[in-house]
DNA sequence: GTTTATGCAAATTCTTTGCAATACT
DNA sequence: AGTATTGCAAAGAATTTGCATAAAC
């Protein structure tokens, strides 16, 4: 159905998505929603609520290295849908796995004369503030 | 075969996919070589010819915005096996679609407080300075 | 009652593995 | 001759599509 037209219900399974990504406070993959739901949602469900979520703005896709797709709740891209600006910086810890969002993290990028940027995507892979101590 | 011991011999499909990368000059997906090879190799050899390209430090793998993989011929990045940096920036033009390395833009990004950096990838769309007239 | 959300089966696409034949050195 | 490369078949993983049932409004 189209996403203009159409008239969203309650759905248990985009609500579970958005509380486990709130619990968890890291990007998850699809994979990683079916294992923590314990397969009791059918793969195809959590596919088809991911990408309405992603639709409707609540979620974002993150890329991660290896071109893996995680989903993200950003505190900063789920509120205005127009702004919604990815221009932040995702970090992948190698050490807990864990991807997030650096929200505050705003990097200047000089491009060559004549260049016009549309979107930003930056992917860091390290070790996060956590990890390291 | 392990990348150490083993010897390599000359490769028509390797040699095919350096050239195609040369005379293009943008990141590549396997399905692009296949298509620009009129499927005349088969997948399978491309698949192994580009992991083994990768392996040697001859390509590197640029994951796109939509999480796709791309094979590039990086300038900076074939020489020096361990210097082998990727802190450069990929641009993906919206117009004529080539994925581009900006060798010269050297973005300078400040992580907070003990966050450590292994790898960067930088993805930015738009408009590139061909299309931008 | 009508439309959305879900589950199951199956189709499609993408990638990897195994093995025999071919080609390089 | 010995080993790396290639092609083909097939296995495996990831994702999509179709349709019937269940649930929301």
């Amino acid at each position: 159905m189209d996403k203009k037209t159409r008239k969203s219900r309650k759905s248990l399974t985009r609500e579970k998505i958005i509380n486990l990504l709130k619990e968890k406070k890291t990007a998850l993959t699809h994979k990683e929603f079916q294992d923590f739901f314990n397969n009791e949602v059918d793969r195809v469900t959590i596919y088809r609520a991911l990408d309405f979520l992603v639709e409707e703005g609540k979620l974002h896709k993150v890329v991660n290295l290896e071109g893996g797709i995680q989903y993200a709740l950003c505190q900063t891209c789920t509120h205005e849908k127009e702004t919604h600006s990815h221009n932040h910086v995702h970090f992948s810890c190698l050490k807990c796995n864990k991807t997030t969002c650096l929200e505050n993290v705003t990097p200047e990028i000089k491009l060559p004369k004549n260049f016009e940027t549309t979107d930003i995507q930056i992917l860091i892979s390290g070790i996060c503030d956590k990890c390291n101590e």
